[in-house]
This record gives C-alpha cells, sequence and structure tokens, in this order.
DNA sequence: GCGGAAATCATCCTTTCGGGTGACGCGCGC
DNA sequence: GCGCGCGTCACCCGAAAGGATGATTTCCGC
C-alpha cells in the first residue's frame, strides 16, 4: 500500500501555536529583564535571542509547510525471463485456434515445407494445407512467415 | 537547452545578508524608541515586531534554502527484457552475410513478401529474391522460415 | 588501373504456397 | 438422432517463392 506524506498538523494550528510561542517568549524576555537581566544593553541582546530564535522557527516552519516534493523516476528492471514461454491461451480461445491448427503453426515457425509437416504429424499434405490455410485466416495472415511473426507476438507459440 | 535549477546566492552570503539586517534593524528599532516611541508598553510591541519580521525572513529563508529538496521515489516497471539483441558478428563474418543480405533477412523474418520488401527498400523484386537466394544459400535453408529460424537461433536477427 | 566484393536487375523454369471449394468421419452435447 | 466442431483429404488455380544463370555498376584496396 501506498502512504500519502504525512502532515500531522494543519497550517491553521501551525499558525496559531506559532502566535502563543511568540506571546510566551516575550513574556519570559520581560521577566528576565526585569529580574536579573538589567543591563546596558539589554535591548541588543534579546533583541537578537527574538530575531535568532524566531528566524530559526521561520525555517523550521517554511520547511514544514512547504512540504517535501517527490520526484518519482521510474526504473526499469529487466526480468530475466526470456525462456520461459506460457501460450496466452486467452488469445488462443479469442481467436478459436484448435490444439492442431497451433501445432501446425509450431512446425511452420520451425521452418518446414507442408510436405515435411505433413510426413512429421502423419497427415496428407492437403491437411496440412488446410489447417495452414485456417490459422492464416483466424491471424489475418498472407503469408506463414507473417503468420509465424504474428503468432510470436501474440504468445501463441515460443 | 536546459538550465539548472536557480540559485542565485549562496548560502554563505544569505546568511550574511542576515547577519547585517539583523543588527540594522536592532539599530532601527532602537532610534525609534528613543527618538519618539517611549511608550509604556514598547518593549512589547518591538519584540513582537522582531519576532513576527524575522519569522518571516526565516520562512522565506527556509524555503529558499531547503527549496529543492525532495525525495527521489524509485519506481521499479517490469520490462519484458526485449532489447538485449546483439548480432553476433563472428557468425556473421564466419557465413560471410553482408549488410543488405542481413537487411534482407530481417525483413523476411517480419513477415513481408519479396515484392513488399522490394518497395521497403525500394529495389526490384528480382533483387530482393537474389539476396534472399543468396541468403538461403549462405544459411543452408530450403524455405525463408528456415531461414528465419536458423538467423534467429544463430542470433543474427532479432 | 585492376580485381574483387557487393548491390542491382533480368529471364526462364520449377516448386511451393495460398485461396477456394467440396466432402467424409468422429465425438460430443442438446 | 441431429447439429456442430474438429480433423481429415482431394482438386483446381493463381500467386509467391526458389534455383540457375548472366549481366551491369559502384566502390574499395592493392
Amino acid at each position: 500500500m501506498q502512504f500519502p506524506p504525512a502532515r500531522p498538523y494543519s497550517r491553521l494550528t501551525i499558525i496559531l501555536l506559532y502566535g502563543a510561542l511568540g506571546g510566551l517568549l516575550i513574556a519570559a524576555l520581560q521577566l528576565i529583564e526585569y529580574r536579573w537581566l538589567v543591563l546596558e544593553h539589554s535591548i541588543q541582546i534579546y533583541g537578537g535571542l527574538v530575531a535568532a530564535l524566531f528566524a530559526a522557527f521561520g525555517i523550521w516552519l517554511g520547511r514544514r509547510v512547504t512540504g517535501t516534493r517527490e520526484r518519482v523516476v521510474v526504473q526499469e528492471v529487466l526480468v530475466p525471463a526470456p525462456s520461459d514461454f506460457t501460450r496466452d491461451e486467452r488469445k488462443v480461445a479469442a481467436l478459436g485456434l484448435t490444439p492442431r491448427e497451433l501445432e501446425i503453426l509450431e512446425l511452420i515457425a520451425s521452418g518446414l515445407s507442408n510436405k515435411e509437416i505433413g510426413e512429421r504429424v502423419h497427415v496428407s499434405e492437403n491437411t496440412v494445407k488446410t489447417h495452414s490455410s485456417r490459422v492464416f485466416a483466424k491471424l489475418g495472415a498472407q503469408r506463414r512467415t507473417q503468420a509465424v511473426q504474428l503468432g510470436k507476438e501474440l504468445r501463441l507459440i515460443p
């Protein structure tokens, strides 16, 4: 699962908190002066303190409100699977290819002629031609090389 | 042309500027008090002013300094590892296949007829037949499907 | 410049392929 | 039983592919 970047406090809450902290700080500084920091240049000292503290606070607030930008880097990882062939049975069914037709297509892809295929599977060359014609029609191919190319693209044959 | 994200001032410059501005502000506030702001709660007033000003400055500084902050999210996407084909030039040389012949073999593998190949590469069908015949002879193939199969096995074509 | 590799084109001929059509048998489900 | 999908086989015809041979041009290296 994916979570969005966390932003636990709303901007309004932060601003209110900021105001309260500012008031407390001013009061504390005043208290400090009245109690034991009655120096000649105390105004510069706690002026600088206020400046530094609120600048730091502002930096923190600025970072927080700004939020983190995300840059999505798409990294292509090569799946090490060129060898494992699994037939796309959905496409086979969608095209209406029969097992015999797939078998003939595979033998065509292996570079055999119709006659050789016929001898291989013990049917006549004419039968092979019928099968191949049906395969071509179902694949929309005009040539056996085209049928082979389509068959490989569609993951019908290895 | 591509320009990198602008960051016109160095961080050190900003900090020095910040210090100078702080000193000037303190001096200005002191001047103001001595001149015409001799009020009872002037300490709260300009304390708040310093706080607000430096908080705003801090916010601006924080955003500016950390503006380029970004989190790089690596999103891995699976790619079917297709483009890792490198032609086996040693086999090409061993078989004596010319660049043109390889080109024709690739086009044959893509399922085109001789006529279509001729139109594609702007030569006559007869020329394509000559090239393909030489390819078949060099590969020992009797059919184009066989030549394609051999070409893929020998890593001559993708 | 000359020889050779490469690319181009052509012609003739044979083989293979592809499209179309028709037919037969077998198994399976309604 | 009847229809239907599937596998099988045959015939015809045109298109594509393949084999053999010859020729020309261009370019590159010796």
